[in-house]
DNA sequence: CCGGTTCCGATGCGAGCGCATCGGAAAGTG
DNA sequence: CACTTTCCGATGCGCTCGCATCGGAACCGG
């Protein structure tokens, strides 16, 4: 067995380059040449990597997902303490990815949600990640509601307390920020803008 | 004088061919070429009416703006005996580009919105459009809430009735419509599940 | 030490791109 | 009708793209 330089290792660096790109350039930017020399390898190894660079592509939108998703659990389980509907904040805030140095995963994300609406193989993957954060969301959305309003029980004089769709909030949550932090990117909202429209939303549906 | 073929209506002509091969294909593949063919003029005529593809594409942008906000404000004003609050779901249903027949228009929209994320001059043209649309919506959400609530009124019993802000709502109504058409886009929602959230939205709103 | 296999980086190729240029058609003027 | 001016469509140019190819380096068993 000759010598092997880790593929996996490789892939990912690839794909961080192809992500670097296109946060700067844009999607287009993100050709066989100048992701090979901002991964510092040759186009060579990179056509071995992938066979197409569509496959590339493909490969760095799952990147980045898992990016975003496994940061997302990762906050989950940091912040056990916490009261969870804090805790829904505190996550709605990451993946409206609106913080300064997670701009650069921002733009790339959008700029894949763009292609993917042309390319179905890309959106594939995109769809993966937001079944995940979508789930999330729910799952805790769910448990912040069963706490503050107790477990399940019908009060009298209240009877029917509005208890939360999680489900539907989860969805509405993520469609949220994802247009807010599209706005942001586009300039039309400040960062703080849209903070405090994500804040005041969810200081709404807890009431 | 020699002839003189309408400029600004062939201007408007390459401006749809964009759009349509945007929509069909994606952002890269508005090309010169394909632009002309499209909208069944020469090369040469592409070239005269637009000195850049940049500026060609900027013009687009423009071209498409001005269809949505002037849809809707012909919904405004063709609908002035409806409740406020009706007309604020039917504008933003249609701003959401929810509907089939404008699912070109939504992804030419997402094609140029991630475009806008890394070329500045895009970003500016579709800033103005959303600078209108959020004007529209918050005066419409004003009146909206001005006629629920009874102009100015301050009921002794129920002193603080939280008059909704209505550039608060605005601004989180638009950013939900663009997220809900960017997933209804890449396949994570469908048209109907779309709508309903939309509407759950609204419906909590007026609450 | 060596032949064979496996992997690698560089180069070549055809296609398509944006843009510049040019010859000729159309319209106005004496 | 001849000349000038204005506009138009077609072609050419330089470049970059994704992908295929190839000679050589690295590593193995014997």
């Amino acid at each position: 067995m000759p010598k092997q330089v880790d593929h996996e290792e490789r892939r990912r660096r690839i794909a961080d380059a192809v992500c670097a790109l296109i946060d700067e350039q844009g999607l287009e930017a993100a050709t066989l040449r100048d992701v090979a020399a901002r991964a510092e390898v040759s186009m060579g190894a990179v056509q071995r990597c992938f066979r197409t660079k569509e496959e590339m592509l493909h490969f760095a939108v799952a990147h980045i997902g898992r990016q975003v998703t496994e940061r997302a659990r990762a906050r989950l389980l940091a912040a056990p303490a916490q009261s969870p509907a804090s805790t829904v904040g505190h996550l709605a805030h990451e993946l409206a990815l609106l913080q300064t140095r997670y701009r650069a995963q921002a733009r790339t994300w959008l700029a894949f949600l763009a292609a993917a609406a042309v390319h179905p193989a890309l959106a594939a993957g995109l769809r993966t990640s937001y079944a995940e954060l979508e789930a999330l969301l729910a799952r805790l959305i769910a448990d912040a509601t069963e706490q503050s309003l107790g477990p399940a029980a019908d009060h009298p004089l209240w009877p029917a307390p509005e208890r939360l769709d999680a489900a539907r909030e989860a969805r509405t949550l993520l469609a949220l920020a994802d247009g807010l932090t599209a706005h942001v990117l586009i300039g039309h909202r400040t960062t703080e803008e849209a903070e405090q429209l994500l804040h005041d939303h969810l200081v709404r549906l807890w009431a």
